[in-house]
DNA sequence: TAAAAATACTCCATAGGTATTTTAT
DNA sequence: ATAAAATACCTATGGAGTATTTTTA
């Protein structure tokens, strides 16, 4: 019993002639007979009276051709669900960082709305541990996290994500924004907003800038949300620190200036794209790589000319 | 795309593996490895990741799995809802005239009440005009009436169901049942009930009794009703005239008897099953025709030895 | 090294086509 | 006489088997 004779039985239920059933099968009055006949001794009895020129559902067929109307729709909207799916209508289930959350969320909700009506997208803000647990439950489909949180594993495919630079930012009618060049003293005396700083993190300002920035006290503001710690600055006279990136925005707009510290802060955030090894990616998921490849690199005018391609994949 | 291959699908999704997949469909691995691949090139994508010794679902398959459940269900339940229906299970939507369900309608419940649980029983009633109408609508799958009534028709199936004769029952106490032999005038005396008259008995009535036994007045009680005729016949002073079959049941027991009226009556009635012309018929309609066999035969004693097989098939 | 999946090859059943016959209006 | 369905006959494909190779834990 085979779906191709189920669609033949409705259509000459509809139809009510073997031609045209056959005419609308796009084969031949003989394959559809014979078609027909093969299932009716498959089902162990006659489905149709053939009477002269007209054909009826014996009650056998009667019952087969409601049951079959579901399967054949079924198998139709399998069918058509698996192209929309290869063709990248889909779900995309993502977890993102602190930091690649400030500078994804917005544009990944954009995109899905405005250009991809047929793309449903859930996106997980947390700890990147539980995220790790989510995403090995196949409960998400990707992260794009800070790389220093993920340790390697075999079960993990990690694909590095070029480098954003970290710097001072703060609003452009602020008092330092004319020095051309701020020292850290300078900048002291405002206060600093920034996400936690990691212990590396932490370890490189205390090397750079001297005993008197320590990591418990060095970022007055603390917040995991980068956008509000943003338009805080914008509003304020703190001082951002950390990923340019998240600013541009900002930047561009010209209410927002790096300031010139020196020497150079030269730390920076190594984001990844982790996903399970070895699955198959829904074609969906290109959408939010390529989001990716736009949005993770630096375009502030930092020392490096150009963020090197991811290493996986 | 076949629901072969979605059943090897699910039996690798549940199992996780091809080759207990292959056990459980009793086919070889490599068998069960090309359906799988097959199935894949037809959606246009991987269903499953193979990962070593695991295999694990990709989106794709996620979801062809999930509809692929009911399609396979239902295409099971297609299969045996069939194979009840040529096994005797089904609906019996039966049309009887005021005779015939006078003898069917209780034995017809009770067996499908107490014999046959898959069997569902529609029994309708009413003027054998409307019946005919929905037996050609498909609303009835056969008839069994008064063949008098039904006039042949090229769509028609009429088949003949041998004769019951018809006679003269009052109740065993009654004034006239001791008596050897009953003239119509005896019983006029009391208030004859039947069925109400068609024309062609009325004129046997008349030729046999005499002017005195209009057909207007004959029958003083007058019913469609023949098991409440007889009920009241059981009780009270009234003789029943009709199909003697009819009160098989109390002449059995000895509640009721016949009268031997002379000279006799040469009257009965032809029964018909009706059905449309060249429908198959569902194997459970084998019950009703058996049960019509059984009940619509004379057994009450008649002059002729055994009533002769139905004309058709 | 062992177990699992994929592949090479072979075979046969079946779905389909063309041409023809049968059947019913 | 005509239109529709069934049948005879042929072919290509697909599904399944056995034997073997490849892959991975």
């Amino acid at each position: 019993m085979n779906i191709r004779s189920l669609e033949h039985l409705l259509a000459v239920a509809e139809t009510g002639s073997f031609s045209k059933a056959a005419e609308r099968c796009f084969i031949t009055q003989s394959a559809l007979s014979r078609s027909i006949q093969t299932l009716e001794s498959d089902l162990g009895g006659q489905l149709l009276d053939r009477i002269g020129k007209r054909n009826e559902l014996t009650p056998l067929g009667q019952q087969v051709v409601e049951r079959s109307r579901g399967i054949v729709r079924e198998a139709a909207e399998l069918k058509r669900g698996a192209e929309l799916l290869q063709d990248g209508a889909g779900l995309i289930r993502v977890g993102l960082g602190s930091g690649p959350g400030a500078l994804l969320v917005q544009p990944l909700m954009r995109l899905a709305a405005d250009q991809h009506p047929r793309v449903r997208v859930n996106i997980s803000r947390g700890p990147t541990e539980l995220q790790l647990v989510q995403l090995r439950a196949r409960q998400l489909d990707a992260m794009v996290v800070d790389a220093r949180r993920v340790q390697p594993a075999p079960d993990l495919r990690i694909e590095g994500l070029g480098e954003l630079r970290a710097g001072f930012i703060c609003r452009a009618d602020h008092p330092l924004a004319r020095k051309r060049q701020v020292s850290m003293a300078h900048m002291l005396a405002y206060p600093l907003a920034g996400i936690p700083l990691s212990a590396e993190v932490s370890r490189t300002l205390l090397e750079q800038y001297g005993p008197s920035s320590q990591a418990e006290s060095i970022t007055a503001i603390v917040c995991e949300d980068i956008t509000a710690l943003i338009a805080t600055v914008e509003q304020s006279q703190a001082i951002y620190l950390g990923i340019v990136a998240a600013a541009r925005e900002g930047l561009q707009a010209g209410r927002l200036c790096e300031l010139k510290v020196e020497p150079k802060l030269g730390i920076g955030a190594r984001f990844a794209y982790v996903t399970l090894s070895g699955r198959t990616e829904a074609p969906v998921m290109k959408l939010l790589r390529q989001l990716v490849q736009e949005h993770l690199r630096d375009e502030t005018g930092a020392q490096k000319a150009a963020p090197g391609k991811p290493s996986g994949r």
